[in-house]
RNA sequence: GGCGGGGUAGCUCAGUUGGUAAGAGCGUAGGAUUCAUAACCCUAAGGUCACGGGUUCAACUCCCGUCCCCGCUACCA
């Protein structure tokens, strides 16, 4: 591949360009977390690439395998497929509505999809680069079901670290495999898995470590920080080899005889749709795989990044013949009032809602978003933002530009482009020219180097311009005149009107340029443009940018539509209480955030628990004791080290909730305690026993205690 | 506690390889104007560039340390 030799690819050189976009979970709608991480940027760049007419495909889909789906459908009573269904047609009516201009947008649930990845695998398959191990997996009892990776936690065998996931080590950045993890457990039913042997594929990323680590940290020092560092950090740590099959029935059956009830790994597979999508899409899909001029580049959330920039290009590389990404500009999160995003706590603003709420106004959102970004570190979206960027940026700078040049046109120049009168051209004239061409080179340097944002105000910025301008030349204090007949001379009045026309010309060239470059960001915005200029699309071309020859002189224009209406305050209001009252409260351990990023396939639901004998419940030995002494744990943050007065002895107890209660407040309340709990050390200190605590719906802990202070020891049945 | 990303005007952010760049937009305050969706245009205020050291003739920009924010993660048997 080409390593090192694809730096700053001058532009054009390129043969063509594959652009993807996360694929969405299936299991929920998308919000604007989404659409500012990835989508809109995707589709800016992909539309700009168009205008310039690169060869370019754009590609996205559903991801719609993973246990989340099953467990889902499980709670549901329905089909993996019967979910699937139902979100995949939401998600893809959200992107067609805001204008995500997807070549194909497809689903991993597919036949063709099934088939690729299906032969993706098979092909390492057979070349043996896959470690076949038969283990002894973890399985869950209660739920009947072998435990995927990201149900199992335990403790790290890199770092230690007690909470683990089965397929990662956040803490240390470790890609893991359960069977590494000590001390697992099922977080789906809290039952103590049990082994049960079973067979799986692993690919050996470690085989890969030094090829990536050249062609990352040597050959890619240009990706973003963000990217880089998390790169480089997964890559310092060390790779592992990592289970790519899993046993379930949803999914992708692997490809071979001894593998029933055995299914592809949902993040080997979903990459892979990004091919599958391309193949449905043309016959020609091979070449914007396989060709070495192809620039793939991954439009992702940062929760995405050591699939498309470690696992899946290894994947390809292993494979062999693919393209790998030349870039992966991965956003970061965006939060909304303040407060990051939550499914869980619908903390959202979902896309299908919002274009039911505001309707013809898909680009203020877009623009919002984009001038928004969380291009280099976490962003926040308000309303009170949503509405001043909208009013006093589209509506007065953009949208008021606009319209005051077609007011003026039709007013001064009879609805008629007027000509060019080169003989009064002033240095104000020629500056305006040079403007509108400096843009078009500003805004195609940044879109190409990712900066979205700094794209877009260049182009407000040229409107902005354009208003300047119009208010230096004061075209409606010169007198208009009809156009000489007969012998013509010059006068005051003939010069007036040439300056009028001068002026009203290059306000439309420079409209007209507007167009063009809005286009990739606020295309409906363009589209309306290029109806009151009564141009076809042809001139979104992006080599016509930056001229000023656009529009023939005589030719009549429609008269003037506004392009973007102000958002009012009893609006805001309305979509502000809307997030609050449809927010919930949720328990704090079960406030796992929602990324922008596109694959939080997690759910972390506490079940129900089974009825129990009372043998079980005889079988605890509780006591009421008195809090002698706390004191908060060395480097740990929620533990607190307490000394329990049970009567008959004292003994340490260590209890998380530093968080709750400081250490010198609680000293002398009476606890109810777990007295014959099996000891436990943590953080190096040796537990005896457990405080009983309430959880309050706001997630605040309370002590359990007797209503009367009463001997220490005594028991509790 | 670990890893990663950040801390620059009220807000959202730019600041290239260290040297007249401490900047932009919005917001605010004045002014001017009326073609325009009470919009536009002009002007102004304001920041010890998180903090403390260090390197240097010179640091927002390099080094060390500290603090704070965000994400993931850890300790709540």
């Amino acid at each position: 591949m080409n390593i090192g030799e694809d730096k700053k690819a001058p532009l054009g050189v390129w043969g063509r360009y594959l652009i993807t976009a996360a694929l969405p979970y299936a299991n929920g709608p998308v919000h604007i977390g989404h659409m500012a991480g990835v989508y809109v940027p995707a589709d800016i760049y992909v539309r700009y690439l168009r205008a310039q007419k690169r060869d370019v495909v754009f590609v996205g889909g559903s991801d719609e395998h993973g246990v989340p789906i099953t467990i889902r459908a499980m709670k549901e009573g329905v089909s993996p497929q019967q979910i699937v269904d139902k979100y995949h047609a939401i998600i893809k009516e959200s992107f067609e509505q805001m204008g995500i201009s997807f070549d194909i947008y497809s689903r991993t649930s597919n036949q063709v999809h099934h088939e690729t990845a299906a032969a993706f695998f098979k092909k390492l398959y057979d070349e043996g680069l896959f470690e076949e191990k038969e283990t002894e997996q973890y399985y869950d009892e209660n739920a009947k079901i072998f435990l995927a990776d990201r149900y199992i936690t335990g403790t790290c065998p890199v770092c230690s670290n007690p909470n683990a996931y089965g397929d990662q080590c956040e803490r240390c950045g470790s890609s893991l495999s359960p069977e590494l993890l000590i001390n697992p457990r099922s977080t789906l039913s809290d039952a103590i898995p049990v082994k049960k042997k079973t067979k799986h594929w692993y690919f050996p990323l470690q085989n890969y470590e030094s090829w990536l680590k050249e062609w990352i940290l040597e050959g890619h020092k240009e990706w973003k920080n963000n990217v880089y560092g998390q790169c480089k950090s997964w890559l310092d740590n060390g790779l592992q080899s990592r289970a790519m099959t899993r046993d379930s029935n949803w999914g992708i059956k692997v490809p071979l005889p001894d593998a029933e009830g055995k299914v592809l790994y949902v993040w080997f597979d979903a990459p892979i749709g990004y091919i599958s999508a391309t193949k449905e899409l043309t016959p020609q899909w091979a070449d914007y795989w396989c060709k070495e001029d192809t620039k793939l580049v991954h439009f992702i959330g940062k929760d995405n990044i050591v699939f498309h920039c470690i696992i899946f290009p290894a994947m390809l590389k292993a494979h062999g013949n693919f393209v790998l990404p030349d870039n992966v500009p991965a956003n970061e999160f965006l939060n909304i009032e303040g407060d990051k995003v939550s499914t869980s706590r619908n903390w959202a603003v979902w896309v299908n809602e919002y274009v039911k709420d505001f309707p013809g106004c898909e680009d203020v959102l877009r623009y919002v978003l984009c001038s928004n970004a969380p291009e280099t570190k976490d962003n926040d979206f308000t309303w009170k933002d949503f509405q001043e960027k909208n009013n006093s940026e589209l509506v007065a700078i953009f949208g008021n530009f606009v319209n005051r040049t077609f007011v003026l046109m039709h007013k001064l120049c009879n609805g008629k482009v007027p000509p060019l009168h080169t003989d009064v051209m002033d240095e104000t004239d020629r500056i305006l020219i040079e403007e509108i061409k400096n843009a078009k080179t500003k805004v195609e340097n940044c879109i190409e180097e990712y900066k979205f944002r700094e794209a877009l105000f260049e182009v407000i910025d040229l409107a902005r311009k354009g208003n300047k301008y119009l208010q230096e030349k004061e075209p409606w204090k010169k007198v208009p005149l009809n156009p000489p007949s007969g012998g013509a001379f010059e006068s005051d009045a003939m010069v007036n009107h040439k300056l009028i026309d001068n002026c009203i010309h290059l306000c439309l060239q420079l409209t007209a340029n507007l167009a063009i470059l809005i286009n990739p960001f606020l295309p409906f915005t363009s589209k309306k443009l290029l109806h009151m200029l009564k141009v076809v699309d042809k001139i979104l071309d992006w080599k016509n940018a930056g001229k000023i020859k656009l529009l023939s002189v005589g030719y009549s224009l429609r008269p003037p539509e506004l392009l973007f209406r102000k958002i009012e305050d009893h609006e805001l209001s309305y979509q502000v209480e809307k997030l609050r009252s449809g927010s919930i409260k949720s328990e704090p351990n079960n406030e796992k955030s929602e990324k922008m990023g596109t694959n939080d396939k997690s759910t972390n639901q506490p079940a129900n628990k089974s009825t129990i004998q009372y043998d079980d419940f005889a079988k605890l030995d509780l006591r009421t004791g008195t809090i002698v002494s706390a004191e908060k744990v060395e480097k740990a943050d929620k533990l607190l080290k307490l000394l329990i007065d049970l009567g008959f002895e004292t003994r340490t107890i260590v209890s998380g909730i530093a968080l709750h209660f400081k250490p010198e407040e609680i000293v002398g309340k009476q606890v109810v305690v777990v007295a014959n709990l099996a000891p436990r050390k943590m953080r190096g200190i040796e537990s005896n026993g457990m405080i009983l605590m309430a959880e309050d719906k706001e997630g605040k802990l309370h002590f359990i205690n007797p209503d009367d202070k009463i001997n220490e020891g005594s028991p509790v049945t």
